[in-house]
DNA sequence: CTCGCTATATATCGGCCCGATATATATCGG
DNA sequence: CCGATATATATCGGGCCGATATATAGCGAG
């Protein structure tokens, strides 16, 4: 699934700038599963604009700032978004650092261990505070859905952290020595 | 994290070759927190060997396929590979073209949507099995720390869209007539 | 009041990454 | 003995992305 897919994707629930697209996959309802930056969605924005998929408003009313651009889908686009939803879906990708570091997490010194343990839990936590206060009554089904699965994926992976991190700390290397 | 990283942490764990840490990859260990293919592999063997952080050994006592190289980890690499694993990990980047079409899913055909779960739920307990059958006893502490999480993320994914599918099937348009 | 910080907003560039592809051989089952 | 699969290396084009440049508005501290 190519960024102008994605770009469809955030257009079909409402006309938006490039720069709040980019904020959808920072911190709305796209964080938690994809990811674009701004190196990706001007070029997107701008090959979808040629096919004819999205359209670009310049912004009305404000004559100070001209370089605002609302982009907004049409109907065109909206058939192609459909058509990609409808493909069988790639596998995940995942690329976790903290993972990776956990697996030789018996070669690193314990309170290096401890602390980045507390610091991962810490994230979760907040994340899921975060998840908790956006469900409003309001929101699309495929969303609040979206929303309860990453929520039960964050809860679980907390609630092994905290249940096994002894089982990670204990192994490491016993003293604060050379590793290996 | 870059590939040149998660080359020296494969070879911390034994000599390969550059067709086996891709495997690693693709189908061991590492398969289900990060990817890396031949693309980045092989130009990444290259630098490491540069800079001293690897050693490559032709193949011995196999003179028909001369191609075959072994690489193994210096101590130097050693020293940078441990020095990376202290850092500060960067944020998880997850890609997941499943949650990306269900974040639509009262937009599609309910069809569509049950083979789609379907699918999901056989590949994730086609997952939980495989890694139930790798659990070994001489398993290192931080390999059996990141299986235990994968298991008890994976478990709670299949859970959440057996006891929800309901939930975004029933919400899916009653018809299966066009969309939006 | 103004300095600096943050937010809004667009755009590009170098470098990294990666899927697809080419090449070659061994092994194993039918 | 043929085709499929596995082992193994390597490259190329295209896509992606972090960093950076540019510009302005708004807001709070001093």
């Amino acid at each position: 699934m190519d960024v102008k897919t994605l770009c469809l994707g955030v257009l079909s629930c409402g006309s938006a700038t490039g720069y709040e697209i980019r904020k959808q996959f920072d911190e709305g309802p796209f964080a938690h599963f994809y990811d674009a930056g701004y190196g990706s969605i001007y070029p997107a924005l701008r090959r979808l604009s040629e096919d004819g998929l999205i359209e670009a408003v310049d912004a009305p009313g404000d004559q100070q700032r001209p370089d605002r651009k609302v982009y907004a889908i049409t109907v065109k686009g909206r058939a192609t978004l459909l058509a990609e939803l409808m493909r069988d879906p790639a596998p995940d990708k995942v690329r976790s650092d903290f993972t990776f570091i956990a697996f030789f997490g018996h070669r690193l010194p314990p309170a290096h261990l401890d602390r980045l343990i507390d610091t991962r839990l810490a994230l979760y936590r907040r994340m899921l505070d975060q998840m908790k206060g956006c469900d409003t009554p309001d929101m699309p089904p495929g969303e609040r859905f979206v929303l309860g699965l990453g929520t039960a994926v964050y809860r679980a992976a907390a609630d092994y952290l905290e249940t096994h991190r002894h089982e990670l700390i204990g192994a490491a290397l016993p003293d604060d020595e050379a590793a290996d």
